[in-house]
DNA sequence: AATCAAATTCAAAGCGCTTTGGAAGCCTGA
DNA sequence: TCAGGCTTCCAAAGCGCTTTGAATTTGATT
């Protein structure tokens, strides 16, 4: 049942029947009645195809998910920030459209994207300094927001991001007042901003009590468990190892509980350790009770902010420059006590 | 840039510019070149709504994803699935379209991916027992491929799985073979097709061998590492606690492995773990040397060649009803080893 | 009753491709 | 020289909607 056949047994125009269903004015209430009723009777949906060529518009937005050539990794946070997204793109009646893409290829995918028109906009994640997507996107005019910042971008952009900086800061904050200062930092690969931002954080509460960084404390690792397993045996294994630690996710964490155990300390009594926590729904950090002291922001609410931003700005109701900073929450767990060398 | 237009400065008719560009027999090669030449000159790319509707096409593959409304939780493996199904889609130029549904919604969703006509088909994920998804979609026309099986539908179809039960039987007569007798066993939920051949797998071992399975020694969880914990530490702290454990997923090792660690266990000397390992990309089970014995089989390449079978379904090239049984490899890692109670 | 504006409805022209059904050009062989 | 068959190209008709511009009907006003 297409709209020629409904609006043919119907006994109207399909121009009628058409606006009778989009719910334009110029046309009487009686017949839109009428209208609805067929349409819910023979269950009649519009292509989706004709309506795109007809309105120049795609109903779609893309997420293109770049893949390091080299490790194939796949973030395991993107799965929550879609299933976010997805909520507010079903609905709006929009197309989630995913793309995974090596490395290489983004700005072809972008442009091809543009020029063949099968979306009206993008998601892009994991932003690196100076990422190069903003200026491509910029010039190819393919509306985007951003899933954090990209320090250095000279043009304005959208982005919803979690404040990073001020969560260290304060988790580092947290950790000094319990009496801890040899502090290890496990974080992302810093070449991605949001690992930057955390860094920062760290370094800015570290020095404004007079206490200096050690590089031996600080890691740069892709988040994975074997990985965080590796840095902290190595920084426990150190002649004057942290009393505490700053994790950048649950999954380093579940690592860091392994080398931890390994050497028989306990987590909260000999070794504090703070993380960020996404609220990825398939690990959460204690049902009930926080097993982790954490910095939390849920990366799906993330990722619903984001997509409702870029639908807004997709229908022009909002500029192309809006912003979102999320704050995260310091959840007090288990995890975290006084320094044993408390004076 | 448009057909017309480039059509236009060649002084050539549309339709000779398409079939130029899409390899048609009927035109001079001379000419043909001509056109590619232009084509590329121009970076001309044929606007995709037009293609989709000219063609009758989709040119798009569907995921539905399912949410247990109650429970929110994304299955981590979907995104390693969906990373391979994706190489296999931008390689045949299809667009991945992925849907985050409430369970109740399914059903609607599909009707109305059928009739406006988004996709060309659907990948199906997560079936379970008797699902009614298969008869629906057989019903209403859509070509799908199911990744994993549904005991008993009565229609054949298309699907990728493991040989889940084959995994489970041979990991448990590992273990048997190594002495132990009380074998745990931390399965998926049991409404899942998955869990129910690993499970039957389990029980069979055991059952030819003569001995009994326990139901204090059988848990079916979600797969998180909050729960893999509880269940763990609920049998251990039995009278007559396991000196193995059969794990579904490396995420439910992860707590598992918390939980024997609380015990002052040590993994591989007074209790062997296997597990099944997706060898997920952030979750690897050891980089080199596997820490975890365990059923390997990568879900990844589940997703492409699912991806791929149903490409093949969509042009014909293939029948509705090709299956693909992978057999897990069996990994032996540093988890396991003899049972401390052998004679 | 005639007039004009507002309310409804419709015919037809796209949207940018593919594809059908010719038509023209070019050989070949008788 | 011309029929018949290839080869090569093209005009035009869709695909199933939206949207413009115009026609028709209705209602209010004089």
């Amino acid at each position: 049942m297409n709209l020629k056949d409904l609006s043919q047994t119907l006994g109207l125009s399909p121009t009628t029947v058409s606006r009778a269903l989009n719910g334009y004015p110029e046309v009487n209430e009686a017949t839109r009645a009428k209208v609805i009723a067929a349409a819910n009777r023979y269950n009649y949906k519009p292509n989706t195809r004709a309506i795109r060529l007809a309105t120049g518009r795609a109903m779609a937005v893309g997420h293109v998910i770049p893949v390091e050539t080299r490790h194939e990794i796949v973030n395991p946070i993107f799965a929550d920030f879609i299933a976010g997204a997805g909520e507010a793109y079903s609905k709006a009646g929009y197309d989630l459209i995913l793309s995974i893409v090596p490395d290489g290829d983004e700005a072809r995918v972008y442009r091809e994207m543009k020029s063949r028109g099968n979306v009206d906009g993008v998601i892009v994640h994991s932003p690196k300094q100076d990422d190069f997507r903003i200026k491509l996107l910029h010039e190819i005019g393919m509306p985007f927001v951003v899933h954090g910042r990209a320090t250095g971008a000279e043009l304005a952009y959208s982005w919803v991001d979690v404040n990073n900086r001020r969560a260290f800061r304060r988790a580092t904050d947290f950790l000094l007042d319990l009496g801890h200062r040899r502090i290890g930092l496990v974080n992302g690969l810093e070449f991605m901003d949001f690992a930057i931002r955390r860094r920062d954080g760290y370094t800015e509460a570290m020095v404004d009590r007079g206490l200096s960084t050690d590089a031996a404390l600080m890691h740069s690792i892709e988040m994975t468990e074997g990985l965080g397993y590796s840095a902290v045996r190595e920084m426990l294994a150190l002649p004057n190892p942290p009393t505490a630690l700053l994790l950048s996710s649950m999954i380093i964490a579940l690592g860091a509980r392994r080398a931890i155990d390994e050497r028989g300390l306990k987590i909260g009594r000999d070794i504090s350790i703070i993380i960020h926590d996404d609220d990825l729904s398939y690990m959460k950090n204690g049902e009930d009770v926080p097993i982790f002291t954490a910095t939390r922001s849920s990366v799906r609410e993330a990722g619903r902010l984001a997509a409702e931003m870029l639908l807004a700005t997709i229908t022009g109701t909002l500029p192309a420059t809006s912003t979102r900073l999320l704050e995260a929450e310091l959840i007090i767990g288990q995890s975290t006590g006084p320094s044993p060398y408390r004076p």
